[in-house]
DNA sequence: GCCTCTGTTTGG
DNA sequence: CCAAACAGAGG
């Protein structure tokens, strides 16, 4: 059965490359903006260097090699740099660094109508989510100001059996959630959550569980009790629920 | 070639 | 007001 995703790639139309005298199509982005750099920005080294943009009508021409490849963007689709957070992707790393910061406690402060999702340490989370999980283990890492130890994501559409951040250890617990789709807040008085996100269409969930636990029954609990409670809600016919990704993000600290 | 910082433009 | 897209430039 196949679900539609809201954070997919965008459908997959061609690719046609409208460099002047050139009718190849492909099939993804990255090739096409590889074939653009390589038959036709080309290479000093194989003399066929070449410095104008001749796409369509565009004839931007620049000093470096370095400077058109980048400039090709604009031409293509490739957004092959991701948020780890919110899943919203960038033409640019640049881009994607600078939008890290939207997530990040200064941020917030600092703008104050920001509708971005605040986790605790954006750039460890770029760094060690995609590692960590799903196993989640604890990295034999000092705790750092950021108090980040351990994180771990589960998608909703497979089995979460695990929880095992926590599993033996007294600590503070924070959880993310985070996906694309439609949902309606969770209930103001679902014990362990606090919404901090608007909800319109497409727009990311995010509710966060924070409770000093003592244990790893405590945690597994409410972890369950969150998912259960998100997962209802999505099942929920009159709330008009697409189907979606969802991953939660969890967050040991000392 | 890659990274970063900076500034402008654009659009929601 | 906020954030993305993009270019210029320096290391």
């Amino acid at each position: 059965m196949s679900q539609p995703s809201l954070i997919a790639a965008p459908p997959s139309h061609d690719h046609n490359c409208l460099w002047r005298g050139c009718s190849r199509s492909f099939t993804d982005p990255e090739s096409f903006y590889n074939h653009m750099c390589n038959d036709h920005v080309g290479r000093k080294n194989t003399n066929n260097l070449c410095l104008t943009c001749k796409w369509k009508d565009c004839n931007s021409t620049f000093a470096k090699r370095g400077r058109i490849t980048s400039h090709l963007r604009v031409h293509t689709n490739l957004r092959p740099h991701v948020c780890e957070i919110c899943e919203h992707s960038f033409k640019r790393l640049g881009d994607l660094k600078r939008h890290r910061q939207t997530h990040t406690e200064v941020h917030r402060s600092q703008h104050k109508r920001s509708k971005a999702l605040v986790v605790p340490d954006p750039a460890y989370w770029s760094k060690e989510v995609k590692n960590s999980a799903p196993s989640g283990t604890i990295p034999g890492k000092a705790s750092s100001q950021a108090a980040t130890l351990s994180a771990a994501s589960y998608d909703l559409r497979a089995e979460w059996l695990a929880f095992p951040a926590a599993q033996s250890r007294s600590a503070d617990v924070s959880a993310y959630a985070v996906g694309s789709g439609l949902f309606s807040p969770i209930s103001p008085d679902f014990p362990y959550l606090t919404m901090h996100n608007d909800h319109s269409p497409g727009q990311m969930f995010s509710g966060s569980v924070d409770a000093t636990l003592t244990g790893s029954e405590g945690y597994q609990n409410h972890v369950a009790e969150f998912l259960a409670e998100v997962e209802d809600r999505n099942h929920n016919p009159y709330n008009d629920r697409r189907p979606y990704s969802l991953s939660l993000f969890v967050f040991v600290s000392d």
